[in-house]
DNA sequence: AATACTTGATATTTATAAATGTCAACTTTT
DNA sequence: AAAAGTTGACATTTATAAATATCAAGTATT
């Protein structure tokens, strides 16, 4: 069994990850540019995956070919994970944040300013990461339930 | 302006509805087969739309062509509003709720049995009426943060 | 220093979701 | 009772998202 720091050890180039997931490079680059995954970045700027990242473009491919959800679609699921009640940021926080208020893209998609989230790597964040396995956004909702 | 009543009243034919929201008969049948919406049905088994109706597919019309969301991309972010939480059904309920549990459609497609669901009318359900706009379903999701 | 791999950008192909078309039986309207 | 509208089922069209191809410049590997 791998820790959960081992899965998130980037050790794949991206022709690597292509072969294990069996799709073209060009579709790695792609769900990267709609925002659906961070690779890790050397400063060479080539990427590398770790198995946390093949796990969570799994799901991707599950979503598109079997769910058939678009990828704007799944964009859009990603908005819904309650960032705020992970990070906790405060109310204050929250009205000014577009990804507490909107509803188009993930949170770690979006350029923020003067909130926590602008020193936060997106990649290492709990809000991201939590989200590498199918189904973790519903097991979200219902884990926020406020009690009454 | 509109009672909430008055929205709800089931008034237009499906070929008014059809000419009012711009698109054909067909595509009307369409979204009702998926689960997107539940018209009213008189005993003849015809179909009328209210208000309520219009503006609910007025959102998923943009959702498709503008947003770009899949049918399936939609039906998956249905399955993600906090029923349980509106309706407030029991601990033991959820445990054995489909809706509860899966993600890949909204509450109101599932033959629901032995629960509070079984003897509800979804069209007139809170929690379909409440999906009405869009946007609805980030605000429950806002609104049931537990407190901590 | 030669070979293989990766980058980003633009263009093209292909797979299929969304929308329409057709039809015979039934319902509503005049 | 004739005309217009609606039903469901099956077939077809079209719009476009997803995937792939190409390329020149840069980086990694042997």
């Amino acid at each position: 069994m791998l820790s959960t720091k081992d899965k998130q050890q980037p050790i794949f180039s991206i022709s690597q990850a292509a072969v294990l997931l069996h799709i073209s490079v060009h579709t790695l680059r792609m769900y990267e540019r709609e925002g659906l995954i961070i690779p890790f970045q050397k400063k060479s700027k080539h990427r590398l995956y770790s198995k946390a990242d093949l796990e969570r473009l799994e799901c991707i491919r599950n979503a598109i070919n079997k769910m058939k959800i678009s990828i704007n679609g799944i964009k859009t699921m990603y908005s819904l994970i309650p960032c705020w009640d992970i990070i906790e940021c405060s109310i204050e926080e929250r009205k000014n944040c577009k990804s507490y208020n909107e509803h188009s893209k993930p949170c770690w998609t979006y350029a923020h300013q003067n909130n926590t989230c602008q020193k936060r790597n997106c990649r290492e964040c709990e809000v991201y990461q939590k989200n590498a396995q199918c189904g973790q956004i519903k097991e979200l909702i219902r884990s926020i339930t406020r009690v009454k």
